[in-house]
DNA sequence: GCGGTTGATTGACGCCCGTCATGGTCCGAG
DNA sequence: CTCGGACCATGACGGGCGTCAATCAACCGC
């Protein structure tokens, strides 16, 4: 559920390079695909696939897409790269074309919350259209990212134009609510290890691909530091509990990889909902 | 901000007992307003200027309003009755016309978390036109309330109609959103007493009226559970930072109310953001 | 007024987990 | 190959806060 990943961006050629099988030793290397291989231009077909497989344009026709691929200017940001921050002026909403990156705000105590993670498809940014003065979250590059950028008035243009479009973004929204206060539901009740467990299934049903040695990949670059902030929790707790769970033969990880192999007896210890 | 209160819905007659100063015996008077007198109906008139009043129905004139009005349906309930539970499919829309009310999910381990409260003017519920196949929350009354009530099919003619409705909607729930991910910010990095600084602030704000004895009294009936459930954590915790607040002289509060005396301090304490 | 009930307060105890610190491993640069 | 830096693992310690329990004040119905 949530803002989907359907559009799988075009994944350059596998820098893949671990063995079938999985030794201890092997762990370390990573196995993430390096996605959106052209740094700075998105190819017009690429774009107009992108706008197809956004259920936000779901319904529009052909020519319908190409006039709003010319109101969207197209951008790329390297890994690392802020694609917006924390209380700036909302000016753009951004649509991900390639690449993966994460949503996060600044506790007052300096700590990092994630609040989402952002995969091709998926709509994120604000306007003042939108009741929103400022950027909620700064949005940081996991990998290299593709995205599709449009200002206010040209949205505003979109909505008159094609109603349905709006309902589309509400239903996204609602969705987003719906999962936001299921996060609050579970920080406030659940330990680091349940928390943990929902959220790795939740990363698995969107990110994830099926791996050779069997189980699913989590297709995204994520430290210890990034699953403590995505878990309300810090890099130390998180590796303890991922780390019994290895043991387990629950899951498998690396240095900034992880894979699911038993999602049943994750889902056990999550206790419910993702 | 956030879904507002200004339809500041009919108050009957003060059930106000207490008397003017506040001496440690007089706390536990209960200072809370009895509001919507009449039971099970809602005069068309009153209906009407919860429309007028209503941010998602700014700007239509009079006779839209009218038409509108026709297509919902008025109900009330008595102090602990659901409007909705959590998991029912979702069929309606509501908008409170007066009283308040609390929506909360229980968490797998028999928690309840609340996630909003309500009061005139705001809009809860869901729709499969919004993508929500089941209530997410459940919706307890918290004194007597009156709520206007719409169907999915009724719904989307308003939508068809008046397009604007929907993007006011959606700045809604973006504000709802943007105020969820907050929660979940508080809730992963700050302590009990800074997100109970917190809650009282943003209550404050949304439901307080000045007290006659200096100070924002809280126009709800809360309980200690109330507040746990608002801040993630038990009665007991809320009990003894509220304890040590009143001997600072920061609060006032007494059996299910609640009265701010000094903001700033309050705001001190939670750090930041409301 | 008077008991029963509900809600609030306060104390004691213990565990989860955040913090600090150390050492190991992997990776890229030169 | 070697060095340095980033990332991860693991141990020890302590505090915040959840849990259990007893007491008490306030409210309601009779």
């Amino acid at each position: 559920m949530s803002t989907s990943s359907h559009a799988e961006g075009l994944q350059g050629s596998p820098a893949r390079m671990s063995p079938d099988a999985t030794p201890v030793s092997a762990r370390r290397r990573i196995p993430l695909r390096s996605t959106c291989a052209q740094p700075h231009v998105c190819p017009a077909p690429v774009r107009m696939q992108v706008l197809s497989r956004t259920p936000m344009f779901a319904g529009l026709v052909e020519e319908q897409l190409a006039d709003i691929d010319r109101r969207m200017t197209s951008l790329s940001w390297a890994e690392g790269d802020a694609l917006h921050v924390e209380g700036a002026p909302a000016e753009h909403l951004y649509l991900v074309a390639a690449g993966r990156a994460k949503a996060y705000r600044t506790a007052p105590n300096g700590q990092e919350v994630v609040v989402e993670l952002l995969g091709p498809g998926d709509l994120f940014g604000g306007l003042r259209t939108l009741g929103q003065e400022a950027y909620a979250e700064t949005v940081e590059a996991l990998t290299t990212v593709c995205a599709l950028r449009i200002g206010d008035d040209a949205f505003r243009q979109i909505l008159g134009e094609h109603p349905e479009v709006g309902l589309r973004v509400l239903e996204d929204t609602t969705a987003l609510l719906a999962q936001a206060r299921t996060d609050v539901t579970r920080q406030s009740t659940a330990t680091v290890a349940e928390r943990l467990a929902a959220v790795l299934l939740r990363l698995a049903e969107k990110f994830g691909e099926p791996a050779r040695e069997g189980g699913t990949l989590i297709e995204l670059p994520l430290s210890r530091a990034d699953l403590a902030g995505m878990t309300g929790s810090t890099p130390e707790s998180v590796s303890r509990v991922m780390s019994r769970w290895r043991k387990d033969g629950v899951i498998d990880a690396g240095r900034r990889w992880t894979a699911v192999r038993d999602p049943r007896w994750l889902a056990e210890i999550a206790g419910a909902e993702a």
